[in-house]
Formats: C-alpha cells, structure tokens, sequence
DNA sequence: GTCATAAAATGACTAACGGTCATTTATTGA
DNA sequence: TCAATAAATGACCGTTAGTCATTTTATGAC
C-alpha cells in the first residue's frame, strides 16, 4: 500500500512545479502573454501533461488565483489579530488591500480574471474555482467581523446589518483600488494627476468620506 | 473638388455600417464571442476591408465604446438639466450610473475592455482610445459639476475639492456598480443572496453610508 | 469613349494559441 | 519476465487576429 497516496503527493508536487512555471511568467509577463506552450516549456513538461493536471488554461489561471486570494486572507487575518477598534480595523483591512494591489499587482490581475470569469456550463465547474469561491467568501467573511466588532465596541453605526455594511465596504474599496491599480499599472490613466490628488491620499479622503459622510448635516432625519 | 469630401463622408459612413455590424455581435453573443471574421460576414465586407477601417479588433471595439461613453454622458447630461440640490444630482447620477449597466450590459462590457487595455506603444494609439478618454473625461466633469453644485447650495460638505469628491464618488460607486453588474450577470455570484441583501437596497445603503457616514460619531474632530 | 493612375476591396494565407488524442514510456505487482 | 496500468508525449486540429499580393472600381485628362 501507500502507493496510490504517494502517487497523490506526487501529483500534487508536480501540478505545484506548473502552477510556479504560470506563475513566474505571470510576474514576468503579465496575464495576457502568458500561454501554454510557454508553461508547458518553463516547466520542462509536455503541452499534454499540463492538460493532465488542468482542465485548461482558466483552471491554471484560478490555480494561481487561489494562491492570490489566500495570500491576501492571510493579511486580512493579521490585521484581525490586533483588539484595536473595530474602525480602525476597518481601515486597516482597506489600506492592506490597497498594499496588496500595489505589492502584488499581477496576483490581483488573476483575481481581476476571477472577477470577470462568465459562468461555464454546469457540471464543467474547475475545482479551482470553488477554492477561489471559497477564499473570497473568506476574505469577506473577515470584514464582516472586523465591523461586527465595530458595532460591538461602539465605534461603528449600527444602522444597517454588519454583512450588509461589509459589502458596502467591501465594493467603494473594491472601486478605490481599481482607481489605484490603473493609475500605477497604465500609462494612459492620468485621472489622479489631473485633479492634482496624490495616490495616498486618496485612501485617507476615502476612509474619511466613509466614516462621516459628505451630506451637510441637516435636521430631516 | 468635392470628391475628397464626399470620399470621406462615405468612409465615415461604411465605418458606421461596420460598427454597427460588431454591436449587433455584441449584444447577441457578448465580447468573448465577438470575431473579426463574424463581423466581416454581418457587414457584408471582406475581412481585409475591416482593417482598412480599424487598425485592430482592439480598436473596432473601442469604436463601440466610444458609442457606449457617448450614451452614458448623455444620461448624465439629462440628471443635470435639472436643478435640484446638488446632492440629489449627485445621487441621481449614481442611479444613471447602476441603470445604465443594468440595462445596457453589453456597453458597459465594452467600457470594462477600456478600462483592462494595456498601454499599448506609444504612437500605435487607437483614435478611438483618445475619443473613449474624452468620453470619460467628459463624464467625471459632469459629476464634478453636481458636486460643486452641491457645495454651492450648501447640500454638499466642502471639506474636500469638488473634484477629489468627484474621484472618490466615481471610484466607490463605480464598486457599486461592479458588485451589481456581476450580480446581474454572473451565475454564480451569490453574495447578494447570501447575506439576504436586495439589489434594489443596496443602492440606497450606498447613498446613506456615503451621505452620513458609518463611524459613530465621537468628539475627536 | 479611352486610358493611366490612384483608391478601395478582396480573400487566400500566416502565425499564434488553446486544446486533443493516438502512441510511447515508465511503473507496478505477480 | 511480463502483463496491466498510469503517466507523459508531441504531432496535429480548429479557431482567430492580422497581412498582403492581386483584383476591382472610381476618377479625371485627353
């Protein structure tokens, strides 16, 4: 016996040398160079083997998204670690997701793939994408928390349920990072020099619009 | 005389036809699935004349997001026509905003091609790419105008500049819109569901939390 | 009308790429 | 040693973006 798990670890070892191949030309090349072929030869494997451990190049892709959504989990659990208040951690979460983008700009373009993945037929499903799925319901899974301890703490408003104000978190900082990420990734996007706004700054005025709103204050309600 | 400007009208005219073409590929089976060659054939043309019309698929397709800018400026052309309080303009504008990807999807796929372009060499530019930029140009004004509307009759904070406000209401309703979009059309996102959230109150949630602000407030600041 | 010139249009062709599969090679246990 | 099974291979296919030598059409001078 033993043999049919050792066979298991081994296939596990080998998809994860093609999964550093796809990698390392993402990092090198960027999501829209990056071929089969090309993998296949980094990883010194047949075009044929890679399809013995993938169903195709969007299975490989979500394969480094998986990696990508769970190094960022793992910095959103950090941030979970600290008992500072449930708003500052709220911040905190927003600025390591802006960290992120800019540190690890092609793992958030495999995310961006994710993002923008239409729904294959039924039954077709990639195992990697129930692991991204499952990754992304994580990540959001800790925002949730953080505001819940906000509310608990008092520092945050308890106006709407913590999940409903997690997604409200969770898609203005999705969009203040998609700002950031095309203002650093593309020549062309010069919206933030044109207003005369620094990069970091945006993240401040943001968190700060958030917390107190940009409504004058009125007696109605 | 007359010829050249009658050459040019009908160049201008078959470019039209040849958009036209794409569009209708667009709306019936979706970018991915959009083919130089099914437009050719659906514009009656040869192909090879395509390319004497649009330097790449690239740029045809930013052809039909310049038509998809052009639509959702004049959306938002009509928002301010009226003279509300610039808050409400503004909420409107994010109302346009969600109802034209809801009911346009198609075109706003063509704006997500935009904003996913890579810079290209320089020199190589698409016409159309300058004319898209404008387009979006033109649309970050309008809403940089409702805001200063806004904080000239006294509905809007003047903490920030109108435009930094502008950027930041763009970038987080733009998350919004994000969020509802894949909603819309992707199978298998749930997280709406999941957290008991109707689409319809999420934009509501959105305007409160940006109008008044999540933070409980307390007598720092 | 004729003809030379230029503009416009064509479609066969190429290259690149995702994906397949018949065949070969390696491994295993009897 | 030898079947049987698993793993690996790479030649091949279909699709598609993009090209270009050739053909067709329009124009204006005579």
């Amino acid at each position: 016996m033993g043999v049919v798990e050792r066979r298991e670890r081994e296939k596990e070892r080998k998809r994860n040398t093609m999964l550093d191949a796809a990698e390392s030309i993402l990092m090198d090349r960027g999501l829209e160079h990056l071929s089969m072929d090309d993998v296949a030869e980094k990883a010194e494997v047949s075009k044929g083997s890679l399809y013995l451990y993938f169903q195709n190049k969007n299975d490989l892709v979500l394969g480094i998204c998986y990696r990508a959504t769970h190094l960022l989990n793992e910095s959103f659990r950090k941030v979970l670690d600290s008992n500072r208040s449930g708003l500052s951690l709220v911040r905190e979460l927003g600025e390591t997701y802006l960290h992120y983008v800019k540190n690890h700009p092609q793992y958030y373009s495999s995310m961006k793939f994710l993002d923008n993945l239409h729904s294959t037929r039924e039954g077709t499903e990639s195992e990697y994408l129930q692991l991204c799925t499952q990754n992304r319901q994580e990540g959001f899974r800790l925002m949730v928390e953080a505001i819940q301890r906000g509310m608990d703490d008092g520092s945050i408003k308890q106006e709407l349920p913590a999940e409903q104000l997690a997604l409200l978190f969770w898609s203005t900082s999705h969009g203040v990072v998609t700002i950031s990420y095309m203002h650093q990734n593309y020549e062309h996007f010069k919206l933030l020099d044109r207003i005369g706004m620094k990069e970091e700054d945006m993240f401040d005025a943001y968190m700060h619009i958030l917390s107190h709103g940009f409504a004058q204050q009125t007696n109605e309600s």
